[in-house]
Order: C-alpha cells, then structure tokens, then sequence
DNA sequence: ACCAAAACCTGATAATTGTCATATTCTACA
DNA sequence: TGTAGAATATGACAATTATCAGGTTTTGGT
C-alpha cells in the first residue's frame, strides 16, 4: 500500500459522483489528512471477502468487479463498479467482515478512508447520514431489480441488459466499442451462467449484426434491438 | 382503513423486533398520536407497486409477501416479510414511489406511520438514523445473497431454502408443518420457476422423505438433506 | 353438506442451459 | 517477433426447466 500524500479531498472532483459530496470544506480536510492513497493494477484485489475492514475505499479511477464465492469455489459477479463508488460501506455499518471481494478490472486509483473519519462524520452531519441512506435505498432497489431479473428473464436478456449496463457505465472508445472490457468469462459470471454459454449467445447476436465484436472487444450495434432480446 | 386508536406504540412490543426499538419514550408518544391502525384481510394489498407512500407500515402481525411485476404481467416475490418489519421505509428514503407492491398472505394488523414522524426522528436521533442504516446493510446483504443464489444455485436448492427460511420465520403448527402455508404458485413465484417444477419438486422431495405436506401445509421431516439438496 | 372455483398434481414434450471435448485466436512477455 | 498460456469459439450431447394438457383434490361460501 502507497502512502504517499498527493491528492487533497477539497479539489478532488471524484467526490461530485459519491456520498462524500455533502461534506464541508472542514470534513473533507480532516479525511484528507487521514486517508491514504493506493494504486490497484489490473487483475489484483482491494480487498476480498470475510476479511476484516478498517475503512472505505473511494475509487478515483478504475472499474472493478464485486464478487462472491459459494461453497463450491465458484464466483458470482454481483455488481460491476464504476469509478466514483465508495466501496466498503455496506460491512462497516453493519460491523461485519467484508461479504463482498474487490477486484480491479482496470489499474485503479484509490484513497482509503479510516473508519473512525466515517463514523465521526456520520454522527455529526446529518446530511451525509441522510445521503448515505439514499444510496443504501438505491442499492438496495438496485439489488432487488437484479433479483427479479435473474428469477424472470432469460440468459440472453441478462446478457443484454448487462451488455447496456456495461456500456452505460464505461462509455465507449473511439472505434463504438464498450471502454471497460472483461472477459467472457466475468461477464458470463454477471449474468449467471456458463461461459460457453455466454460465447454462444454473444455469436448468435453477432450473427443477428446487434453487436459486433473484435477479439474481447464488443460494439453495440442496434441498441433497440438488444433491448428487445 | 379503519383509523380507531386503540393500541399506544409506548406499550406495543413488536417495535423491539424493528428500528422503532431506538426511539425514545417521548417519540413514541408522538408516533402514536399521529399514527393510524389498520387491518388487511388475507389475500388483499396493503400497498401497490407505482403508487405513492406517504408513511411507513410497522407490521404488528401477520406476514406479507413483497413482490415485482414484470412487462409481461408475471409476479416476482421479492421477500416473504414477516410480522416485525417496517415495509415502505425504501420508498421513503428515496422519495419515490413504491417499488413493490405488499399483499397480505394471513390476516394482518398493521400501523401506518406518517412521513413527517419517520423524517422527524431521522433528523433528531441518530440513534434510530444508524439502526436504519445498519437495517439497511442487512437488507442489501440478504438481497445480494439471493442474487448469489438464483445466479448460481438449481431450482431445488433454492426450494429447500425457501422452505427453511419460512419454518424459521414462522415457526411450525402443532403438527410440526410449517406455520405460513402459501400457495405453490406463490412459492415458485419466490424461487423464480414455473408453478408446476415447484410442485414436481416438492413431490420428489416427498419421495425421498425429506419433506411430507398434506393438502397446501408442508413439514420438514429431514433439515439436514434438505439443506444438502 | 354441497358445489363451483381454485389449487394441486402428473405426463408428455419442447426449449433452454450446462458440460465436456477440442479447435482456433489472442495476448503478454521473454 | 515467436511462443506458451489464456481466452474465445463451436460441436455434440446431457441435464434441467418450461409449457401444455389433462386430471384430482381442496377450499370457501351458501
């Protein structure tokens, strides 16, 4: 872990996109003294699951995936995090050991902010608690969307709901295609389903020209059709 | 809705199965003036999906189910809530319209708390502000655990758990079936299958004598292979 | 206690999805 | 830039789950 001072909460912009926006002038100085700055590469973990932690991350750059083991080894993406995302939150209010692993899907920038700095700020300003509850009952909407998508729809709409999240979130390069790629893999791991799978119904929508792709790469073609799937 | 007062939120015991726990005696004394009570007889809403809430429900007894329409009309159970829990508080938090709808699944006896009340005692007690978030936290973890499940497990793990989730929420009847006896077509509706796989798997899990019902009452005859199903 | 409606159950069959095996393409890095 | 290992792709087949169609049992209201 990198601890070298470089950024200060008061002019990082990242903090317009997460829950640490209501704090003052004053708050925001008091995190900066105290967090730290880490650098994740590509492919590494910021934290992982029933381990203990002493703080949240703020993600000032990088997308990463948020995953869960069950007994067989086997992992389920729950959710692709964006840059701007506070992770880590959920464990320390309910003071519980992380139920979720972090892994960076991009080389990622991100301060750590102890949780005696969150508690403090929680019991004192009543508009970040109120904000905090706001994005709890928005994951929390979120998750329960999820639910009823897995319970209802079909591994191809999941793929393709996943495939506009994706590029929702990530925006797309210069070429059309989706900016954040992950591999057939994760993304079968997304959408709950087999990799194979997955390969085959990303090959039957290619054939279809909705989406197009170019080794990992993939570029949406005709957004409607997609949602229609 | 019947709106006589009868029961005092200072004397009523369900709240210290709730948030409503952490308020103080004065508080309570105030959501009680300003509280309604009602009754909803089995099979009817308490609240519906897209309609707007001006309060919260603390359920005194009788569970419900919360569930989701999708475009096709087709129900998902999001949760079987049982008596104790505070239903609308998502909504509210997020001042939007409610998400789910609530039905009640046996009789029910239910306050309604108005808005101004809950936001009142957000902004005074931090007390209660935290036991919100931490019921929050817990509320995201059990539906990121469901996402885990239905993204991974088989129709019949699923089935099993549902069924021991309700014995443990409901206990069991003196006959040993567990208390909450819903219909199979709501069942399968909560672990995402068509009505007749629920009950084709139901009679295998009779088969083995791992479960035995009689008539719509189920009992767990054998906890240990059905959690290893 | 009767009766209609609802709920439950089962069989046959189709559709979807998973698994295993194997080939091809891509990527990272020496 | 060559190459090993990883990732992607596809075929064949098996397992799971959904659908439709038809029964039987249960339930709730008179």
């Amino acid at each position: 872990m990198a601890t070298a001072h470089k950024s200060r909460c008061e002019n990082c912009i990242i903090r317009q996109l997460n829950e640490l926006k209501t704090l003052s002038k004053e708050e925001l100085k008091s995190i900066s003294d105290s967090k730290s700055e880490l650098r994740v590469p590509k492919g590494e973990s910021l934290f992982e699951e029933g381990k203990k932690l002493n703080g949240v991350f703020c993600v000032r750059s990088g997308s990463s995936k948020l995953s869960k083991m069950n007994e067989n080894g086997k992992q389920h993406i729950v959710k692709i995090a964006p840059k701007g995302e506070v992770l880590g939150k959920r464990s320390l209010l309910s003071q519980e050991n992380a139920q979720l692993s972090a892994y960076a899907l991009e080389d990622m920038e991100v301060c750590f902010i102890p949780k005696v700095e969150i508690n403090q700020h929680i019991e004192n300003n009543l508009q970040f608690t109120q904000e905090l509850l706001k994005k709890f009952a928005q994951d929390l909407k979120e998750s329960q969307e999820k639910q009823t998508a897995f319970a209802q729809q079909t591994v191809v709409q999941r793929l393709a709901a996943t495939l506009l999240y994706l590029q929702e979130e990530s925006g797309i390069d210069k070429e059309g295609y989706i900016s954040l790629s992950i591999t057939r893999e994760d993304l079968a791991s997304v959408i709950g389903t087999a990799t194979e799978s997955c390969i085959r119904l990303i090959s039957q929508l290619k054939k279809k020209n909705i989406i197009t792709t170019q080794a990992k790469r993939i570029k949406i073609l005709n957004q409607e059709m997609l949602k229609n799937q």
